[in-house]
DNA sequence: GTATATTTTAAATGCTTGTTTAAATTTATC
DNA sequence: GATAAATTTAAACAAGCATTTAAAATATAC
């Protein structure tokens, strides 16, 4: 019994996640998810109460996916360069993985910032790492350029992030095939990891 | 009459805009622009036909206003370190200015292209500036880093806008005020900028 | 100032929305 | 295998949606 059920709450969760992310909340419908999950459409709230709070606990786990593996990087015992290098390799996988996900989560955060952010433990994680102090030290000793964790972190994510979020916007500004596309953001990927790590390092 | 008529769908028109970059597309109700304009709410259709039609209009003029000005900077026939700090000015300025801007493309283009791109002969000439043969100069005589507008362009705009359109993550994550944001904001424009030329220009 | 065209209004249209109901079906318990 | 619990179903709910209607109000033209 309850694995079966189970089951088809994870259908619901798995289909919904889908949705929301092409969708976005607004865009989608209970009727979407349960036709999605093909099941039928009271189980949505059978399972979940109400469209809003499958919504949010999808979200919990999406904003969770984007920040736990970078923490875990963050956090790593190696050169500052090869970290940068890491972060943008590990977001660019993600973004090829998930392409829908940081529009997703910008755009969601951005109707309604309030309403999705409720404990956000992570947040404090994220501002400790080992990366801070590896920054810090940097900074003293002169090797790395005065700059802190709000200046450097987004210039880490936001090459890739952007050219994931604006992707056809480029295709289209560019002229690019989906096949040209996924080689120039390769391309970009480096150019990124080269300019952030020129900029930051002195010499 | 008409200097009337044209109040009344200018007032349709302005509210239109200002909800529909707030809540997109999805989220905004004819109702919404209705009441935002203060006017009778079969005033819409009775102006635009209907909702989609207001809104393709808007969106045109939303993606104008966000190429146009960019456009005359590009053929500015100014040195290209100048240009780049000139550029990343103007999004920043555009930014403050119109703060839900750069996420409502983003996701509206995101969320259906086909839709959004008529003929867009913008995008053409975003192509052909003259940056572009600042550009293929520069990298010919070696005083430039071998890249293309495709390579340059984002990484010019990524930065600024990248914050904004996370304006509310970042505040969140690195516990910022409105205030302490704005200055975050200006501080990290100086950043990208240096970056930006640091690394396309040679020596 | 009357006739005509334009603009605005309140009300209603039919459709879709999120959610609920209550009965039917499946599963678990003894 | 009968009883109870959990799951699934089809149907309905009221509320909200974009859009239309037809009458009222206003402006324009003569």
């Amino acid at each position: 019994m309850k694995c079966v059920s189970e089951k088809s709450e994870d259908k619901i969760r798995e289909a919904a996640k889908r949705v929301f992310l092409k969708k976005g909340f607004d865009g989608t419908t209970s009727r979407d998810i349960a036709k999605e999950a093909d099941m039928n459409i009271a189980l949505t709230n059978y399972y979940f109460r109400s469209k809003e709070k499958l919504f949010l606990e999808i979200f919990k786990d999406v904003l969770e996916e984007y920040f736990q593996n970078m923490l875990a990087i963050l956090n790593k015992d190696i050169d500052i360069k090869a970290k940068i290098s890491e972060l943008i390799d590990h977001d660019f996988e993600m973004m090829k993985r998930e392409p829908d996900l940081i529009i997703f989560i910008m755009n969601e955060i951005h109707k309604s910032p309030q309403r999705l952010f409720p404990d956000m433990s992570i947040f404090r994680q994220v501002r400790e790492t080992y990366l801070k102090k590896q920054l810090e030290e940097g900074v003293a000793n002169g090797t790395l350029r005065p700059m802190q964790l709000e200046n450097i972190l987004p210039l880490i994510k936001c090459g890739v992030e952007f050219i994931f979020m604006g992707r056809e916007i480029h295709k289209e500004l560019f002229q690019m095939s989906d096949a040209e596309f996924a080689n120039y953001a390769q391309e970009q990927k480096e150019h990124i990891k080269a300019m952030v790590c020129n900029y930051l390092v002195i010499g």
